[in-house]
DNA sequence: GACAACATACCGACCAGTTGGTATGTGAGT
DNA sequence: ACTCACATACCAACTGGTCGGTATGTTGTC
């Protein structure tokens, strides 16, 4: 009877937490964030959020599960994918993620990096949950990492694995140098540094730095 | 009067509550550390904590100093600044940093790094002290690469300063994926892609590998 | 009328910080 | 030499508020 306006379609409680989880615990932290810091975020109860998380520490499970969709999606929907050389396609990755870096900090970081960072010793599940997210997401970009070493050849002595897992840690680790210093530009020098790594690693013969 | 046995000399509540917490605080986060935690493990009461420190803030911001002066000390006494060649000290530092990666992954992670991570938006002055550690160590990197580009000559396109800073960003990051993974063995698989970068940096012409 | 999806009110544990003390030193005045 | 005034270092007990979680509704839907 109340006739309210209603925003538009307001996502069930479940999706709202999830939702506002991505930016609250980016912000200040998992173990920082309370639940009602969330509940006030999200415009829900603490019934509803416990109706829908066994414990804050499941709700951190889903946030990165939801994390995971969330990136797995705006990177299989980017437009570096379409180029048909798989190097076009590995330096394309790092256009992408550079362009991403703009804003507030707390907008391009990583939550899922974050989290590990907290609860590594504490909760085993979170940290799965994390590990699963990085990890899956280093996996995509090995495809191509290695499929551009089997077309163009590269300078020996490493693994695709092991390149697109060195990507995930410069991105992670100069988002930390960012919130430190409070500004993205040391994440875009960063970037630049692993571009021309890679462009070395596939040979000074022929490819142009951008 | 009491001829209790002194365990050896043990220094004061302040100095032992600063070592402490770079265990602690390394393992379950800053947030999730309590002032409790603390003082058990060093072994002293609250009333003790909150004489030597205004509040659990300003305990991070000197436990951040510590850190500071514990690991610049570390550096400044590590062999590899005995090298003549300023190029041999930058590889030598990478080399030292692999060594250090041992143990348990709470071991040889980065304080500052870790509570930057989680106060960067609650805590300016702990952010601000985490900024001077991490910078201020990566400026005395930048000396002896600064120094070796003189030296040898490189590729053209980047700064010392930006290549400490690169530094310092992979380290951070391989530590979150060391803690996600629970295995240090990413971060020494990140290092090795470092060194590599360097190298080509300063010429295919004639650096060996190792 | 059963069940999912919420909301309201509440609880016990915990946590940062306080209070009011004691023990030990230390420098000044005599 | 003695002691008074004051400072430093530390301790044990307490407090007010917060936090994760629970108990018990209410409401809409099939």
């Amino acid at each position: 009877m109340t006739a309210e306006v209603k925003p538009a379609v307001r996502p069930n409680a479940r999706t709202r937490l999830l939702d506002v989880a991505m930016d609250v615990i980016r912000r200040q932290g998992f173990a920082a964030t309370t639940v009602d810091d969330l509940c006030r975020a999200a415009g829900v109860t603490k019934g509803a959020f416990f109706h829908h998380f066994a414990s804050k520490e499941d709700l951190g499970v889903a946030a990165a599960d939801h994390w995971s969709e969330t990136t797995s999606a705006l990177f299989a929907g980017a437009p570096y994918n379409r180029h048909s050389d798989p190097l076009d396609r590995v330096l394309g990755y790092l256009d992408f993620r550079r362009e991403l870096i703009a804003g507030e900090v707390a907008a391009f970081t990583c939550l899922v990096g974050t989290m590990a960072q907290e609860v590594h010793e504490s909760s085993p599940a979170i940290r799965g949950a994390c590990r699963a997210s990085i990890f899956g997401h280093s996996r995509v970009v090995e495809a191509d990492i290695a499929a551009a070493m089997e077309r163009h050849g590269a300078i020996p002595g490493w693994t695709a694995a092991s390149l697109a897992l060195h990507f995930q840690a410069v991105l992670q680790g100069a988002f930390i140098l960012a919130k430190a210093d409070n500004d993205p530009e040391v994440v875009r020098q960063s970037l630049d540094h692993l571009r021309r790594y890679v462009t070395l690693l596939f040979g000074c013969h022929g490819q142009k730095g951008n």
